[in-house]
DNA sequence: CTGAAAGCGCTTACAG
DNA sequence: CTGAAAGCGCTTACAG
């Protein structure tokens, strides 16, 4: 009863401690922290005697202690917009994978794209005391963070950039990518191209829409009004702004999505429609080669947006780096025959 | 981590601490800390003098400190395959939210299949001290757990149970499903049905083979070995599975794909062959029904496994659970065209 | 209403 | 080679 390591009932504060394998082992309490972390000068009968007590009393370091005295936690955050979403899935991983290599855990939440979610999570891991914070954005006001940027956390933006506060950004070129795609449209004799993109307060979205506009532009397409729909990407506001430019005596004869929700369900709409609509979208996704017509894309490389923001996010925590900066990474145009589709006018 | 060593001057040093904030308010700690956690027992001038030191200094409090005292560290941690696999985003996504809602973070990490790499990071895990453990196993003896469980870790193991001690599990039932699938193929007059799954070893898999075999027999009809692959659910091999199966003088006239992985590279040989093949795959996957023909699944609710795995997790710290209990989650057969394809021959 | 002292489980800095 | 003391930033238990 006097062994505070074999009480089964009390959940916490039953774990033996470092001064519990030290009483046992008959040594001091640094001894134990010798072996325990495989520093040098202990001989090895002493280095026995320890961990024979380790052992026995199924001693764990505790880490959350380590970390209070030392000052890094080994652990970084990543918010982002949902875990869930396909886009991310690779991109957390990739994350991950240079966390790990780094030997730092990763500590990850979805913001819903809620600012105000976005703000609490990014916070409570400053308060855990994350040593970086890899952010994808839901809001457009990040100065909230620049107390703890200031403090040391190390911080870096991707998919979109900061909003409000000079940040470290990877992103990729959504500009570039969605003019390439539309002139892609253009150059298979499309006029009328519905663009189609997430809200228009989010960067990307207003990006590619500035792509769209240009690709218009350098054709001498004068653009209208009725073609550009930006908002939520739930299903049914897609539909009703699909189904909208498809109506009338001048119905668009391509869309450009602006991601890959978006393209999801537009796709689901023409298969609906008996008349081709030619299709290019932001972003790739698994199958959209197998549909019928394959799906022409934009993509981006998600692994490498994560694996690059990863990287600089421990180069800012070697402090190697200068100034903040943004990374734009190229984006690719793959055909498959949604694109390539004639007006059907 | 980078060597502590040389980290710039002191990063973290350089925060605030509640004992500044003291300092500066002309208060005692204790009062500080009432303050910062909203305790009752402060005049308001005092808390105004409180927070108006707060704000200067931009102090946010040390949950790490905070923790260490405390006992819980309100995380959790989740061990899964790979966060980039589409199964696994929704539910990941759905233990987030249960451990939203009890104020808890996510840590969590990919085993990448590897029993070493599992358990390297759930003991990672447990050294950091998280409340309680969400494990998809990638090994098949958890024993390196019961010093942890012992100690109050809560454990619950989701989409195969623990290997070797008795621990919660919620799983989807892999029997049944396969079963029902099988047998579906089979009312629509198949008799020559292949099975491709994962590697044996892993739990769903054998569940799933042994639902085949269970369906097989009860139309009587005797199983060829010729007709089973079992092993990596990489391309490669799933492709040379299906097409010995599709050659010979007696080739399978269906598919019984083991998860969505398999189900995907099948989709692909199908489409690449003039002859119909009727296909069935277990796991719903994004799209399914765009295919043509559409991709008759045995869906399982990941976000519903994730969901009651956290719910179960919870329920364990506070201590309202008995005995280590196996939920087993219904699964439901989706007809979308590629399951009621009659035999070619 | 307020605060000084002890302690959570470790590491650091130092002395023997 | 070994260990006692101090301290990381908080909370707990207690006294005024």
């Amino acid at each position: 009863m006097a062994d505070p390591a074999r009480r089964p009932d009390n959940r916490y504060g039953s774990r033996p401690t470092m001064k519990d394998v030290a009483t046992r082992a008959g040594v001091g309490l640094k001894t134990v922290s010798r072996v325990v972390n495989g520093e040098p000068g202990v001989t090895p009968d002493t280095e026995r005697r320890v961990q024979a007590a380790i052992d026995a009393l199924g001693f764990r370091r505790n880490d959350s202690a380590r970390v209070l005295r030392k000052g890094r936690t080994a652990s970084i955050g990543l918010v982002l917009e949902d875990l869930a979403d396909p886009f991310y899935g690779p991109l957390s991983r990739a994350v991950e994978e240079v966390a790990r290599a780094h030997g730092a855990l990763l500590i990850n939440g979805s913001s819903a794209e809620d600012p105000d979610r976005e703000q609490e999570l990014a916070l409570a891991l400053c308060a855990r005391r994350v040593d970086g914070l890899v952010i994808i954005p839901a809001g457009d006001d990040h100065r909230y963070l620049e107390p703890e940027i200031k403090a040391g956390v190390a911080t870096v933006f991707v998919d979109r950039p900061a909003g409000k506060i000079d940040a470290d950004a990877v992103v990729s070129d959504s500009f570039g990518g969605a003019r390439d795609g539309v002139a892609h449209l253009i150059a298979h004799g499309h006029r009328r191209i519905g663009f189609i993109g997430d809200r228009p307060n989010i960067h990307t979205a207003a990006e590619r829409l500035r792509g769209y506009r240009a690709a218009m532009a350098d054709a001498g397409i004068p653009v209208q009004d009725a073609w550009m729909s930006l908002g939520a990407t739930d299903p049914e506001r897609v539909r009703r702004a699909a189904a909208e430019m498809l109506s009338g005596p001048e119905p668009v004869t391509a869309f450009f999505a602006g991601n890959n929700r978006v393209t999801v369900t537009v796709v689901r709409v023409l298969s609906e429609r008996p008349r081709p609509v030619a299709l290019v979208g932001f972003d790739d996704f698994e199958l959209a080669d197998l549909l019928q017509p394959g799906v022409t894309v934009v993509a981006q490389d998600a692994a490498q947006l994560g694996r690059t923001a990863a990287q600089r996010l421990f180069q800012q925590l070697d402090g190697v780096l200068a100034a903040p900066e943004r990374t734009v990474l190229p984006t690719r145009l793959i055909t498959r025959g949604s694109g390539e589709l004639p007006p059907a006018d």
